[in-house]
DNA sequence: CGTAGCATTGATTCTCTTCAAGAGGTGTGG
DNA sequence: CCACACCTCTTGAAGAGAATCAATGCTACG
């Protein structure tokens, strides 16, 4: 991982209200952004930390964007998320003193490095910086719960409109286009992801293009019809 | 929520060991006690809270047994995990203020409650109890990860077969026998936690008793043949 | 002892996976 | 700059696994 360093002083970082809620003063920012060790960058598929490796931080990503893959003993894998600017990696990591994931840039991805030891000792002195951990990480998995259902109690069709419509959330939160959604992994990872074949996710791409709904242009999808798609996925929730 | 105190302080409970680990001090203990509101008794089916409620507290199993439910707008549910004593209920409600989800006991169950302003405050004092939390909350992300994987990954069969393994450790660690499960919830509840039909659970503890690895007696289930058990979970895998 | 909730078992249906082949796109080296 | 190879994605056909529908058996509680 190469070092460079256009900012790494949180209150010039134009994520600092995404990572952070507005109720953290100057002072605060200010404190974390002296623990932040550097800015690194990393090309398409680098990794920023392996399956096995000892934990030393958590990330928020500034620029680009990531996978985080868990193998199993017997070989198979789960992708367990995908990562925009503004959203933290790591969380799974603090429990154990190795990583239980591994975190792959899906492009040439920029981070903050925030070391755990570091980040303990400060919220010890930050009672707002302590709660927002807590709430990232219960809000993680409250996440979490909603996508056990969607993988065990929905369709491979519903499980996709669910995603785009995540994914243009998540878009929007950034100020990007909530119709014009820029994937930036595989389908085959996006199927993983989904519980489901990728053929299946193909298809289901195609029909809801074929129903007017989206275009698809490889990882180019455009949301032509965004209430039509959460009606769609009304619908087969009854 | 009856009130009754046989003791309200963690070095005195059986469980504290579990609770919180080894390397927590007496005097920290000490202090943890005096913020546990009270120990609340419940009986079948009564809930902690329900979803939609404000978040006050989270809880620690005492005794007894609890599922978590999560209801969809569309009115469809998950149950997203059952408890045994030892084990902590409500990290999913310190992001917001309303609660995620509906807890409900699934027999007669004590719990201590630990309201969250307190504990937030507490940990700011204590590294450890601070460490403590992030640690747990850590660890259920992990377990979410798994149970993703398990989910969207494995067969029908699978997925009961490391169900049974993982209810059999957990009993384990309450010093329980890890053979004789006493499994505390009804079949519609195991199955929507396993993500399948009901009939299929129904059926594949059939087919692993025709295969002389369990005996199934209703929600008492004896493993009587663990390694035969492991070796059946790691073929399916292949 | 009777009823209601819970669990088993069977038959059928259907969604999704798997297998297979081919098309599109991209990057590299000649 | 083109050709080739490789990776990614699409599309089709067949089959398996699990859901659903339906009926019956069991158990526990009042």
């Amino acid at each position: 991982m190469s070092l460079t360093s256009p900012s790494s002083r949180c209150i010039e970082c134009g994520l600092h209200k995404v990572c952070f809620p507005p109720s953290f003063e100057a002072r605060a920012l200010e404190q974390l952004s002296s623990l932040i060790n550097s800015q690194n960058l990393l090309s398409k598929g680098e990794s920023v930390y392996r399956q096995g490796d000892s934990a030393r931080a958590i990330y928020a990503v500034q620029s680009g964007s990531l996978k985080t893959v868990m193998t199993q003993a017997d070989g198979s894998t789960q992708i367990t998320g995908f990562y925009l600017p503004g959203e933290v990696i790591g969380l799974d990591n603090l429990a154990q003193s190795h990583c239980a994931s591994t975190a792959i840039a899906t492009e040439k991805t920029g981070l903050c490095e925030l070391p755990i030891n570091a980040m303990s000792r400060l919220s010890q002195q930050l009672p707002e910086l302590q709660s927002h951990l807590f709430q990232i990480m219960s809000n993680e998995i409250r996440a979490d719960y909603q996508r056990m259902h969607m993988l065990s109690q929905t369709s491979a069709e519903e499980r996709v409109l669910s995603f785009l419509l995540s994914w243009s959330a998540r878009q929007s939160r950034r100020r990007l286009s909530a119709q014009a959604l820029r994937l930036t992994m595989t389908r085959e990872d996006l199927a993983n992801y989904l519980g489901q074949a990728l053929e299946t996710l193909s298809r289901t791409l195609h029909k809801l293009q074929d129903d007017n709904l989206i275009t698809v242009a490889g990882r180019q999808i455009t949301l032509k019809d965004l209430p039509g798609l959460n009606a769609r996925l009304q619908v087969q929730c009854s």
